[in-house]
DNA sequence: TGCCGTACGTA
DNA sequence: CGTACGTACGGCAT
């Protein structure tokens, strides 16, 4: 069966709707109505413009749901208005540069949304509105206008309603023909009358003095318009008349320049504004870089009857007859099936409750687990488990802990579309299946039939065929998207990285998560009230300072405690008011020396300890160990991330928090952890890319690399750097790797911006090769559009030639380090495959645990020390051929912190 | 309940 | 105004 789109409902409309938009005035609402302050990108992009502007749309769509639309925009500064009076809206402030920037990302989201913009040069956005608006009467269309300019008032009539925002852009209020009439004394059609005798201040049209809507709605009526008014104005008594009088040419030009133009020439006729489906893909891209997510969502959410190009699957789904399995996949051996599995991931704990197979030419097979005859279960786990036999999978690691659930083994991967997409794209937030069958195959996944939320609920599709129809559609969406990526991906000189490390990984990342690191649960009790007892009395002791009870953990209560209560001198602005971060509060103790912020930062230090040990207590499975998930598609730069607990933020850096990594201990059976980590693997490649000579000589030399830096920087020997010295050089030098300016580096070693940018160019004197490097990865990834790693692995960088400076200089600290971060991220990789085949192939029980970025984690059987670290060191240290030697540490003992060096 | 902002742990 | 992450909490909107 074919899983189709719903239709396109319309709400039993008997006349088609018009919505026409005025796009800078709306837009101008909602910058005004949004704090700015809250409503950026992490770039700096201010976005409440454009955030409000399209909630507002989002919501005309839903509460109106028009046929057609379109947005008109003004169009540069001069129109026929202000050539005939140039004082037109002279009064107006500059637009916000922050406001400005946020025009043309709303026009991106029109046009993903295949909504029509206009402008035309000469007129402004109410004569283009005007102009429709007639037309799309004469049609017999009704007509909805939603502007923040009064002047459109004069549009309202019985097909014809405007939309006026009375507050923000969400309170939008209709104005009928009654509603005018109600508000300003007069009919629509008169409006432009009134509004000429009262005068429009935004506009910069002065009214008669003293003569507000009720005087001029009284005459307007009386005298039968605006033209009467003024052929009766000797005979009007009083202040007023006098100052009609007075007033009469400015009240003519205030009506000629408030009437509506009708008539301006439009490349579109309304039929042309009829709804179009939305480009989802790029949708998702702007909404993306917007960061505009819960938005996005309901956008999506709301009209999900939207897209009328994607089409359903065609697919024959079959759940094959009792021992028909064997056959079915008989007669596609060799062939490459695409395998979907609906169940459960966690590591070790996952469960699988059902399969579908298909085999990219619309037919599928889906079965359901716990209802295999014996034979076909057979038949499922060679076939599974034969690496000869090529599948396409999404989320291989997954597929993998839920199929163990179940003892079936998965193998022969050859396309994993997950990690093919993020390859691909890897600054991308999600890799949804359903999201990439629209961006890449332009169909639907959703049918009728799926909502199969992997809760066990028998799915029946329409025509009752199959149960699980979702997953047999994910199966085929899976087959076709693994052709489609495959080339995608040799496009982007990604082959290998897939085939050669990223796929074979996951097989070790899977081992890694499934086996777990064991946990002492008794210590982490015990640590866990000690730190408990550590935050309560550095409570008391900060409530007796300051006489009361606050919440402690609360940045707004603290701000009133020091900055209200105590007065002391403000900190840093964030959003919300003044910093109270630990560096912040630091600082004050030093100024001030009370004693409330030493008690404050005490009780920081030991709550965020307990709540780091809570959380592993809880994560500790009935076997004691914990294992966390390695997420291979997350960061942007090629490392790998950890989850659900985070095992690669584990604190080392003060005594206590290394206390922590006592509990993490070698499991039974096991002799020691060993530890082997990278040093200074970052600045190495630095000295790699670059070739700088002078850096390249510091590895090699053996010596201690900051000092031997700061040697050169300073001009002294290398035993003469100072310690002070020497952690400048560090900072610097790692600052660079992170596109540090002048500006951080003064700020981070609290020194003069002088001194900074001196410290620099001094650097930058004597490892001249280091600047040209970096100068020209910027430039080649302006030229390219992204940046590559040793291995190849690219990072796209549009943001490079963005006009927004923010974002620009944001795109090149990006570009700056995401080839050195991402190298690292190979060369680690590299390794644990080398370290993972050589345990196997020489026949060693031990086995990888952990990977922190630049260290791995192993368990060790016994005997097996010295064999383990000799092949660690040797895989580590080869991972790629460097010009500068790889060091390597490697530490053995019986918990992580004793076999931490 | 869910989202945002703040704060902070790691490399 | 230094990159890359994940988690927890408070506060607020819903």
């Amino acid at each position: 069966m074919a899983a189709r789109l719903a239709p396109v409902t319309d709400q039993a409309r008997t006349r088609p709707l018009l919505l026409l938009i005025d796009g800078h005035s709306m837009a101008y609402r909602a910058f005004f109505a949004l704090p700015v302050e809250n409503f950026s990108t992490r770039t700096g992009q201010p976005t409440n413009a454009v955030y409000g502007f399209t909630a507002m749309l989002a919501n005309l769509l839903r509460d109106e749901a028009p046929t057609h639309v379109a947005v008109a925009f003004d169009a540069g500064r001069t129109t026929f208005r202000t050539e005939q009076y140039p004082a037109y809206k002279g009064t107006r402030d500059a637009t916000p540069q922050e406001f400005q920037g946020q025009v043309p990302l709303i026009r991106e989201i029109l046009e993903t949304m295949r909504i029509t913009t206009l402008q035309r040069e000469g007129f402004e956005a109410d004569d283009i509105i005007a102009t429709l608006s007639t037309q799309a009467q004469a049609d017999g269309m009704d007509v909805l206008v939603c502007t923040g300019d009064r002047d459109a008032l004069q549009l309202v009539g019985d097909d014809v309603t405007v939309l006026y925002p009375r507050k923000g852009v969400s309170d939008l209020v209709r104005f009928t023909p009654e509603a005018v009439q109600e508000k300003y004394g007069v009919p629509p059609a008169s409006y432009p009358d009134l509004a000429a005798l009262v005068g429009e201040s935004s506009d910069n049209l002065p009214g008669v003095p003293g003569v507000g809507p009720k005087t001029a709605a009284k005459w307007i009526l009386a005298h039968g318009g605006l033209d009467g008014v003024l052929a009766a104005a000797p005979t009007i008594t009083g202040k007023a008349g006098e100052s009609l009088r007075a007033c009469a040419d400015q009240v003519r030009v205030n009506r000629m320049l408030n009437a509506a133009v009708r008539d301006v020439e439009l490349p579109v006729a309304v039929g042309d504004l009829a709804a179009r489906p939305w480009d989802r893909e790029a949708m998702h891209q702007v909404f993306d870089a917007l960061e505009f997510r819960t938005l996005r969502e309901r956008l999506f959410a709301m009209v999900p009857e939207e897209v009328g190009e994607a089409e359903g699957f065609q697919l024959d789904v079959v759940s094959p007859a009792a021992g028909a399995l064997a056959s079915w996949l008989e007669a596609r051996h060799g062939r490459r099936l695409a395998v979907e599995v609906a169940g459960t991931s966690a590591p070790g704990r996952g469960d699988a409750w059902a399969l579908a197979v298909a085999d990219g030419a619309d037919h599928a097979v889906v079965l359901e687990l716990a209802e295999l005859s014996p034979d076909d279960e057979g038949a499922l786990a060679r076939w599974l488990g034969d690496s000869a036999q090529p599948k396409s999978v999404h989320g291989a690691k997954d597929a993998m802990h839920a199929l163990a659930g179940r003892g079936l083994p998965l193998a022969g991967v050859a396309v994993d579309t997950l990690l093919a997409s993020y390859l691909c794209h890897p600054d991308q937030r999600s890799y949804d299946l359903a999201d990439l069958s629209i961006r890449h195959l332009r169909r639907e996944l959703r049918s009728e039939a799926t909502a199969d939320d992997g809760q066990g609920a028998l799915d029946l599709s329409l025509d009752g065929t199959s149960p699980h129809h979702g997953t047999a559609l994910r199966a085929a969406a899976v087959a076709e998207l693994g052709d489609v990526l495959e080339e995608e991906l040799a496009d982007r000189g990604a082959t290998q990285l897939l085939r050669d490390l990223e796929l074979p990984l996951v097989d070790v990342l899977a081992g890694m998560e499934r086996t777990g690191i064991a946990a002492d649960r008794d210590y982490l009790d015990g640590l866990e009230r000690e730190f408990a007892a550590a935050v309560a009395d550095a409570a008391a002791e900060a409530y007796a300072v300051i006489g009361r009870e606050v919440n402690l953990g609360s940045p707004k209560q603290l701000q009133e405690v020091l900055f209200d209560q105590l007065q002391m001198p403000k900190t840093k602005k964030i959003k919300t008011g003044w910093t109270t971060d630990a560096a912040s509060l630091a600082d004050l103790f030093e100024r001030t020396q009370h004693p409330f912020l030493a008690h404050v930062l005490a009780h920081r230090d030991a709550s965020r300890l307990r709540q780091t040990v809570e959380g592993l207590i809880r994560s500790i499975d009935d076997d004691g160990r914990i294992r966390t998930t390695f997420q291979q598609t997350i960061a942007a730069t090629g490392r790998l991330s950890s989850t659900d607990p985070n095992l690669q933020n584990i604190p080392i850096r003060t005594e206590a928090g290394r206390q922590i990594r006592r509990a993490f201990v070698v499991g039974e059976g096991y002799d020691v952890l060993l530890t082997a980590d990278y040093s200074q693997i970052e600045m190495r490649i630095m000295a790699h890319l670059s070739g700088d000579p002078g850096l390249i000589d510091a590895f090699r030399s053996g010596e201690d690399l900051h000092s031997y830096v700061g040697a050169r920087v300073f001009g002294v020997a290398t035993d003469e750097v100072t310690a002070a010295q020497r952690s400048k050089i560090k900072a610097m030098s790692y600052g660079l790797a992170y596109g540090l300016s002048s500006f951080g580096l003064s700020k981070q070693l609290n020194i003069s911006v002088g001194e900074a940018a001196a410290l620099m160019e001094d650097y930058f004197d004597r490892f001249g090769g280091v600047r040209t490097y970096l100068a020209g990865v910027v430039d080649e990834a302006r030229r390219t559009g992204y940046t590559a790693t040793i291995l190849g692995r690219r990072r796209y960088l549009p943001d490079l030639t963005s006009d927004n400076r923010q974002r620009r200089e944001m795109a090149e600290r990006m570009a700056l380090n995401a080839p050195i971060q991402g190298s690292a991220a190979d060369l680690i990789k590299v390794a644990m495959l080398g370290v993972d085949r050589r345990l196997r192939d020489e026949g060693l029980r031990s086995r990888l645990l952990l990977q922190v970025h630049d260290e791995l984690v192993l368990e060790v059987a016994p005997g097996e020390r010295d064999a383990v670290e000799q092949l660690v060191r040797q895989e580590m240290g080869a991972a790629a051929p460097l010009s500068v030697p790889l060091d390597v540490s490697v530490g053995v003992g019986g918990s992580w912190h004793e076999a931490g060096h």
